[in-house]
DNA sequence: TGGAATACGAAAACTGTTTTCAATATCGAA
DNA sequence: TTCGATATTGAAAACAGTTTTCGTATTCCA
């Protein structure tokens, strides 16, 4: 199996999981608890996906509206640092962001048609890129590989395209 | 092989091949031969490796100093549009360029240590990344892979990096 | 060669992100 | 508890890379 299935529902228990690792975290290094960044962080842990500032800004606002950008920005690079979260770009220009999941390292395929982002991890790729960095004398810290293409089942991928174009408009 | 070796010497032949590909793609545009496009197209040309917008201009401004960076962008443009060229972004928020190599399509591996960008192709991976799509019903257009680490050869890896130091303060 | 179409360059605008700064909140020590 | 050093916040300004604007200049074909 290669597919990685993000699941719908948000597990409670490893949200709480995460929020005491990054309750740790702050500790660990002596800075503070606020009301801003638990709103936030316990916000982005519910969300799926892979997020973008503004969407979870957008989010966060509606628990506490005076919550700006700048607390956001701020938050998300302590999650990454922390390590709890990962950065991403996949070329529109935005950062977006992603609590692992249940694999530590996985890929991305993108569809260019509809935006769906589904995620992967095959060991033999995983294998191969490290031979590779062996023949040539390379010690990988990390890697990224990004599939962009289409959705071969169009109906599906329209659909979704649909779904997604009545929602920015709401937005 | 893996390792592409990109030629320390450019194939001037070569570069009159591109020069005569890009002034095919302007006329069929219907769009206007430019004393300016033309400087920037050779001085790219003749440039190796992945070139950011800042030194391109840079060496342009050496054969016609009036040149501005909105020409550069623009001509960069035409270049990717025309195929010629390929836009490549490695993270530090710097768009580069690179004209093809003699391989159509090939990867990168990042050295953090010396900014040293090396290139790759391997059959192997293309394919496995192929069956991987097929497997998700997915059809790719492009991809992009980067293995991100360090020169496990130091002593080469901190000379570069000593002399790309010197390199960037005489700029 | 005239002139419509295109391109140029400087500067302004834009976008996503980071920083500044004055006001506010946190939290350990007293 | 209260104090006060230290960290945090939010609005706005600054930033960096890129794109657009706009008035002037150039191209190129009828
Ligand atoms: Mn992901
Ligand atoms: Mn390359
Ligand atoms: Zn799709
Ligand atoms: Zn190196």
């Amino acid at each position: 199996m290669v597919t990685l299935n993000r699941t719908r529902e948000v597990n409670e228990t490893l949200v709480k999981e995460k929020e005491a690792a990054f309750a740790e975290f702050i500790q660990r290094k002596g800075l503070k608890t606020t009301r801003q960044r638990n709103t936030i962080i316990s916000t982005f842990f519910r969300l799926r996906g892979h997020i973008s500032v503004e969407e979870l800004l957008n989010e966060v606002k509606k628990v506490n509206p005076r919550i700006g950008y700048a607390t956001v920005y701020r938050t998300l690079h302590l999650l990454v640092e922390s390590g709890l979260v990962e950065e991403r770009r996949f070329g529109d220009g935005l950062a977006r962001y992603e609590g692992h999941s249940d694999v530590e390292h996985h890929d991305h395929m993108i569809c260019l048609e509809c935006g769906e982002i589904s995620e992967f991890y095959n060991p033999r790729l995983e294998a191969l890129q490290e031979k590779l960095a062996e023949e040539n004398n390379f010690e990988i810290f990390r890697h990224r590989l990004e599939l962009y293409g289409a959705c071969k089942d169009k109906t599906a991928c329209q659909a979704r395209k649909g779904k997604k174009a009545a929602k920015s408009q709401g937005a």
